[in-house]
DNA sequence: AACGCAGCCAACCGCAACGTA
DNA sequence: GTACGTTGCGGTTGGCTGCGT
């Protein structure tokens, strides 16, 4: 049995995105969010396929992309995020905020492959260029070495051989992918389902009522998801970890003495910090609300990672 | 100016994961 | 349990651009 494709091919553009295709498709998702791209293009009156929306939005179009070179910081980070997951793009986008996977991807591909050869360093293993492959520090299961990485949503990682740095490191790491799939910070930029009047208003017009519906099911769908996504990532560190706290504010002491482990925890925090912003819903990411919040928003206790 | 080449990056493709009926 | 629909991810490609000859 072969997979139906994703869209009607004979009737959708390919290639380039005009200008006016840009624009319908901004206005649409600031009208009606993100979500259902199976029918945005059509509801959009776009003749593109649901995924190429999603790419472009993703890629191009949102609204907090970084755009330029990337800093030495950025580099070091991608190198750093690299070594221990692999090509998990995503994942490493995740912790670069208004970088895309995309992004990090060509990036890699064209830049970091070739500094880190021309430092004698193996791009895929993170070791030596001269030296055979025998254990390394961290590896993954899923994206060691050349072998294709699959797209297992648990991803496990053996550092019973790290060094003490590396495991501070791979804290660090692991609390912020941990907080990266959270509950409250779902990878997808506009997550919730609407609520209140005000939020149903933003994201319902122009919607016919089975339209609408399908739109919050696959609300429900990502909701659902994301919290399956918060259970399953699970890195299964063989080594002991200080606990993850689930707010912000870095009150509580670690139980840990480790001067070390409680300095990389206030970093972890700063970090959280800079990339965390309240959640709030599409009209208010784009600016499109008057002023200020959404009184949803306004009463939101939901925070999202800000790309 | 014309050509060839390399680099870059937006976009596409195929597949896996996951949910639902 | 299975078929199907949808989404997201990672690998790949095609075309544009800049540079050297």
């Amino acid at each position: 049995m072969g997979r139906s494709p994703c869209c009607e091919k004979a009737h959708t553009n390919k290639g380039a995105w005009t200008k006016e295709e840009d624009e319908r498709l901004i206005d649409y998702i600031r009208v009606h969010g993100e979500g259902c791209w199976r029918s945005l293009p059509k509801a959009a009156g776009l003749l593109r396929c649901g995924k190429s929306c999603r790419l472009r939005w993703i890629n191009y179009l949102r609204p907090d992309l970084k755009r330029g070179n990337f800093t030495d910081e950025e580099d070091e980070l991608i190198i750093k995020l690299h070594s221990l997951l692999g090509n998990k793009w995503s994942v490493i986008a995740g912790r670069l905020p208004g970088r895309t996977d995309n992004e990090i991807k060509n990036y890699w591909n064209t830049h970091v492959k070739r500094k880190l050869i021309s430092r004698g360093i193996d791009p895929q293993t993170h070791r030596p260029l001269n030296e055979k492959t025998t254990t390394a520090t961290a590896t993954t299961t899923t994206t060691t070495g050349a072998a294709k990485p699959t797209a297992n949503r648990v991803t496990q990682l053996n550092f019973e051989n790290a060094s003490p740095q590396s495991i501070s490191e791979i804290k660090l790491l692991k609390s912020n992918i941990d907080f990266k799939y959270s509950k409250n910070f779902n990878s997808s930029f506009y997550p919730r389902k609407p609520e209140s009047v005000e939020e149903t208003n933003c994201s319902s017009s122009g919607m016919t009522t089975d339209e609408e519906q399908n739109h919050h099911h696959h609300h429900h769908q990502e909701e659902r998801k994301s919290s399956h996504e918060n259970q399953e990532i699970n890195l299964e560190l063989t080594i002991g970890l200080a606990p993850i706290r689930s707010e912000l504010t870095p009150t509580s002491s670690s139980n840990s003495a480790d001067a070390e482990s409680k300095l990389q925890q206030q970093a972890s925090y700063q970090i959280l910090e800079k990339v965390v912003t309240r959640g709030v819903c599409t009209c208010c990411q784009l600016g499109s609300q008057r002023s200020e919040l959404c009184s949803n928003c306004q009463n939101s206790n939901v925070f999202y990672r800000y790309y």
